[in-house]
DNA sequence: CGGCCGATCCACT
DNA sequence: GTGGATCGGCCGA
């Protein structure tokens, strides 16, 4: 098992990495608990040149800010106004391209991510949407901006082995206003009837 | 300063 | 399958 740190993060090609991240497992420390997850489901958003990412036409805005970070930083933000979505920002420093997190299989701390979601439906054996993923971690838009590997956050590479023929890729959800870009198959999930974990 | 709307989720029909 | 919840960011005036 190995921790993945910064270099992880500053490649340029995110839609390899966002492949590159399922089967990898995502740990938090929040609210003096553990919870952590396999990452199943990701979409790469290809910085300014993707018209579904908020960097779009280099687009610089004090919440997009953080996605010109180095890469091995969490960007969070608010989604219709009660949902925080989470990413990994990847790419060189001033290239907004990210990872958004949008389903885990649960490892520990099942119960505190059952009170977290106020709901027993963790039971079928993974969260799933961008929203209930990240609530299930206890991540907030506190979490915006924050390292990967540091005290709250960190992502480990615990030797799950997720084949190739495992991966079903698609274009993203909920990205009807980004036109013909819209049709990217970005979206990458590993097939439940895979699972191994 | 006002108005629109979103990388969603859930309850309900 | 559909609509309501709910609010910060963004843009235009």
């Amino acid at each position: 098992m190995s921790l993945l740190s910064q270099e992880y993060f500053v490649q340029e090609d995110v839609v390899s990495l966002a492949r590159d991240l399922l089967g990898k497992v995502c740990v938090t420390h929040i609210d003096e608990r553990i919870t952590s997850g396999v990452i199943t489901e990701t979409e790469a958003y290809a910085g300014v040149s993707d018209k579904a990412s908020h960097a779009f036409g280099g687009k610089r805005t004090k919440r997009t800010e953080t996605m010109y970070f180095s890469g091995g930083v969490s960007y969070v933000y608010l989604c219709y106004g009660m949902h925080h979505l989470f990413n990994f920002v990847t790419g060189p420093k001033d290239v907004p391209h990210a990872v958004l997190l949008r389903a885990i299989h649960p490892l520990e701390g099942i119960s505190t991510m059952e009170m977290r979601r106020n709901r027993k439906c963790l039971k079928k054996g993974f969260t799933s949407g961008p929203g209930t993923a990240a609530q299930a971690l206890g991540i907030t838009i506190r979490h915006n901006a924050l390292t990967i590997g540091g005290k709250l956050i960190q992502l480990e590479d615990q030797g799950i082995k997720v084949p190739f023929a495992s991966i079903i890729q698609t274009p993203r959800i909920g990205v009807d206003y980004a036109g013909e870009d819209a049709k990217l198959p970005y979206r990458f999930v590993i097939d439940t009837k895979c699972y191994i974990f």
